[in-house]
DNA sequence: TGACTCTCCTACGACCATTAGGGTTTCCTA
DNA sequence: TAGGAAACCCTAATGGTCGTAGGAGAGTCA
């Protein structure tokens, strides 16, 4: 409990850098974040700042690393879903991952997109990335032995495709419609569309249940 | 037949700094780019470029255009093809546009993601973008009229549908496997397969000839 | 109280985009 | 062929950037 206060209020301010840094990107664009003007905001000449990051790149490498930490744990409260109905746990997460790209673009930029010349992810930072794509290929196998799924679904093309799905709504929203509400939104609302089209692509071999309504009203709570 | 000369010259030197620009941009990243550096590899003063573009945002525009018409002019070859087979029209021209991203990914990133802060294309660059579009929406109007589209495949949500697959697979390989072959890239390979996922849930509804093989190996001369 | 460490500072070097204004080459015209 | 204008490229300077070096003052411990 010696240095704990100290320790404690270096962590607060590493936190009030990040968050600072998040305001100026979201202001000036990704690649626009200067360290003077953070370091500005926050009441500080710019060299204070390398006392906590040794550098621009590092503050990059935190924010990636945090944006995958919150978009890793947007998908949480869907896990005990899965056993019951996977497929309407892809949807639900699919959902719940467009709708915080769509609250953080900033974020979702340094994650989806590589707007930053110098910059490229630390291992230690991509970390829940990987824990990300184990989680969908999980989840893609329960659709699978849930009957929902055919086998290749979830082999690794069905993962790539599907990451494909969520990068490729995301980035043209991003790109084209930065600030239209999910629902809304010319691509994001196709969210579960693009989930159904997945689903009927990779629709199991011999199913009397449902292969045939598919093309119709599916996403009954999605709007 | 006055200024003819100079004017030639004029745009002679235009595109050697467009070109030196991409040059640049390809070492060091998009939003990279650097008036000094282009202009040292030229053996001018930087200023000297001023005298060719107002500032650097109008060489992101300008290139931003130049990638726009050669996107746009990757489809060419396919329009003959629309009348006979739209869907072959279709695939093949997906898979040149993912060809040429992965062959052009600085340009391909200027065009599908917004990684430049301060810059947004202006009306006059975007205009070939409007075109492509158009012809999209044409190409799978042609597909639903051969009776290989339903009709719901080529409305808005249609076309959005289809053009998120298409960045979403040039997104996803750029960002996480810049350098790969587009034939072995985990993500482009796949093209030939996101298009029959689009097809196959925008099947026309009541169909005899093609409905039951389409998971299997389609795409025969993708390999 | 003395020593140590943490935090912030000023000063600096090397780069950048852009503007102002001057000299030289190139070309057209009289 | 000579004059003149335009095009081209330059130097100099402003004000911004990231990042380093090294010093001053405050908090914390023995």
């Amino acid at each position: 409990m010696r240095e704990d206060r100290r320790q404690l209020r270096r962590n607060e301010t590493v936190r009030e850098i990040l968050d600072t840094a998040l305001e100026v990107m979201a202001e000036e664009g990704v690649a626009g974040l200067s360290m003077a003007e953070t370091a500005r905001r926050m009441g500080m000449r710019p060299p204070s700042l390398y006392q906590y990051f040794p550098s621009k790149t590092a503050i990059y490498d935190a924010l990636f690393e945090r944006g995958m930490r919150e978009t890793v744990g947007v998908l949480e409260p869907y896990r005990a879903e899965l056993s019951r109905d996977p497929r309407g746990a892809l949807l639900a997460g699919q959902q719940a991952t467009v709708a915080w790209a769509m609250a953080h673009p900033v974020l979702a930029q340094l994650l989806y997109w590589r707007p930053v010349p110098g910059f490229e992810p630390t291992p230690r930072a991509f970390e829940p990335a990987v824990r990300q794509l184990e989680l969908l290929r999980a989840a893609l196998r329960a659709a699978v032995h849930a009957g929902q799924l055919s086998p290749a679904g979830a082999d690794e093309d069905g993962v790539a495709l599907y990451t494909s799905l969520t990068a490729g709504v995301i980035s043209q929203q991003l790109a084209n419609e930065p600030s239209a509400p999910v629902q809304e939104g010319r691509f994001t609302r196709l969210t579960p569309t693009a989930v159904d089209m997945f689903f009927h692509f990779y629709a199991p071999e011999e199913s009397e249940s449902d292969d045939s309504d598919l093309r119709g009203r599916r996403t009954p709570a999605a709007d």
